[in-house]
DNA sequence: ATAAATTTTTAGACAAGACTAAAAATTTAT
DNA sequence: ATAAATTTTTAGTCTTGTCTAAAAATTTAT
């Protein structure tokens, strides 16, 4: 069984692989845990005798299956708390976070899987994000960045690669959201924005917004 | 704020304080929450800094209305998971306390107000105990022992005075649950135990069990 | 290739919450 | 009313998870 910080820093560690591939560095781990870096390395110690991580001094961490079949839990525990609380409890997509980061580390195998069939085994969260099995398989969709568009071509908006309340806050008020059709109108080569089309309105983005949006063409 | 310590404390004396009337003692306390009294002492301390309670030495502690307030409002959290479980995850009711002891710390006020909603305002948890307002009002029913009945005479069971997994197991096998009429046949002067139908079905019951069922005639 | 800059680890300290053992206060019994 | 028993508090220690400051290792730059 895990502590609450425990469980904190293996989802952490699993979302750091996600990106890097490599050993993750005790440094990247306390950026995204907004910790200290000599703290990261008391607990990196204490995971790698629990055998969910394998630590070698200065050289970075990496999860045993162990430790991604712990991490992948959390995140699909956190994942179908979102479900809930969006669609049965009209949270919207922006306020989810804060909570399932609560929820998620309730222990009860029974109520996550009751959970999931209440919701009617949901594959993805309320941002587009993937949930995994309880084996921790991923069934993940093909999805590009909306900046990978050219002019003319379209997509359905099916995820964010940003979930913070401030860029969500930003997708409701030009009306974004999942299952969206986005047409590219055209491309300024300046700077990289884009002019599109949603709901028959026109709208320009900055390359920063076509960056954090996923769609599927 | 309070941590899930100081919460646990405070829904125990809370507890204790609706029975015994008086100044909780530390012992009590400890008792209840299976720590030491040296322990209480001095996290008593802490909480009546925090201001919810009145602490002298050797006196025991009293909750203050604010320490009320708090107490039950984890009472109320708990008692909504409960109803969730039950009603939306197919718990039983013998299943529903340890993780409804979890689910209780979790903050978000929209969230419980938002459950509380999409369970339809339930004024009673799967084991007929009342749930509190938002402002710790409580809306009593009135209810008596099934020992206090007499031969002949009948009630429908609304509550139970045990929550415990065991005694919830026993009413199960016996088909007693909220709702179920009883009817006393007889009652047996030398040990108190009681011959009742329920379901048209006859059977004898101990003075343990009649002092644990809630029934309202 | 060596010095400078950066990253990582170690050492020591702290706060929360718990424990044990001993001291102090209170209650009970004679 | 005083001794005995019980309850409660204090003092000191431990664990978890964190921190700062300093030391050690690694990487980068010249």
């Amino acid at each position: 069984m895990f502590t609450l910080s425990e469980e904190n820093y293996l989802k952490a560690i699993y979302h750091l692989e996600a990106i890097s591939g490599k050993g993750i560095s005790t440094n990247a781990i306390a950026k995204k845990l907004e910790t200290k870096a000599s703290s990261v390395t008391d607990m990196v110690k204490k995971l790698a005798e629990k055998e969910v991580l394998v630590y070698k001094k200065y050289q970075g961490v990496i999860l045993t299956d162990y430790g991604k079949k712990t991490a992948t839990n959390i995140i699909r525990k956190h994942r179908l708390w979102e479900v809930f609380l969006v669609d049965k409890l009209n949270f919207s997509w922006d306020e989810v976070h804060d909570v399932a980061e609560q929820l998620e580390h309730i222990k009860s195998p029974k109520l996550i899987n009751q959970l999931d069939e209440f919701l009617g085994f949901p594959k993805t969260d309320p941002h587009g994000d993937p949930i995994p099995d309880q084996e921790g398989k991923f069934h993940t969709i093909e999805k590009r960045l909306l900046s990978t568009l050219k002019k003319g071509e379209f997509g359905v908006c099916v995820g964010v690669n940003d979930s913070s309340s401030e860029f969500l806050k930003y997708l409701d008020k030009y009306k974004i959201s999942l299952g969206k059709k986005i047409k590219v109108i055209s491309v300024e080569p300046f700077d990289g924005s884009f002019v599109i089309q949603v709901d028959k309105k026109e709208m320009t983005i900055s390359n920063k917004i076509s960056n954090n949006i996923y769609i599927q063409s």
